[in-house]
Order: C-alpha cells, then sequence, then structure tokens
DNA sequence: CGAGTGACCGCAA
DNA sequence: ATTGCGGCCACTC
C-alpha cells in the first residue's frame, strides 16, 4: 500500500466525518483529524475543507478555538451566515462558544 | 524533484 | 495576551 492511498483513506474519512455532524453542533479540524487517526494533520482537514465537496456541510466545521475560516466562500462573513442560519451564535469578532456546540460522534 | 503555501493545533518563551 | 515554531500532507509553481 502506499502512502497516498492512506491518505485517500483519510480523506474518506473525514469527508464521511462532516457529513454526520447533526446540525446546530460544530467540530474542529483538529478534532477531525484525530478521530480520522491523524492527530496532528488539522491542515490537511482544511485542504480537504477548501477542495472538498460543496455539499458537505463544512459551515459545522471550525477552529479549536471557535474561530470561523477566512478561506470559506464568502469569507467569514459568509460562513457566519450560514451558522447562524442554523441557530448558532456568532460574535462580532466571528467567533463562537465552541464548548456550547462542541459535537463528537457518540453523544 | 525541491520549495513554498495553507479553511490548523499545541506548546514554548 | 501575543508571537514563533514544528508537525501534518495536498497542491501549485
Amino acid at each position: 500500500m502506499t502512502n497516498g492511498h492512506l491518505s485517500e483513506v483519510f480523506k474518506e474519512r473525514v469527508l464521511a466525518l462532516v457529513a454526520d455532524i447533526p446540525r446546530r453542533r460544530v467540530m474542529s479540524y483538529g478534532q477531525i483529524a484525530a478521530l480520522c487517526g491523524h492527530p496532528r494533520a488539522a491542515r490537511i482537514v482544511g485542504q480537504i475543507a477548501h477542495f472538498g465537496p460543496d455539499e458537505l456541510p463544512w459551515q459545522r466545521v471550525v477552529s479549536a478555538r471557535g474561530g470561523l475560516a477566512s478561506g470559506y466562500y464568502g469569507g467569514k462573513e459568509g460562513h457566519k451566515k450560514d451558522l447562524a442560519a442554523e441557530g448558532i451564535e456568532v460574535d462580532e469578532n466571528y467567533q463562537i462558544d465552541i464548548s456550547r456546540y462542541v459535537w463528537w460522534p457518540k453523544d
């Protein structure tokens, strides 16, 4: 097996996990990376988010401290709008209280 | 093939 | 509180 293939598996896991995040809940890039077997590959999740399929709920993926994504379609403003649409509070600094919305698969 | 970049993260100073 | 750095690895010159 090539390591390239393993990465593809990682990617599939990330996509599946993101697709499972419930409405009004969020996960961080690092959290997703860890659950998919690469504890320190948060950046890769960011890459996947950037190049990945638009139909997944990427608005439910935020940074570990609740920061929104500048590279989101429409920038942080667009991200904020999509989060607000599901009832998630975003402050004027484009941040959320992650402890209030974070989701772990077992919940 | 090498180097730089990035929707990140945790730790150190 | 702020800044810097190494690590992860796909993608683009």
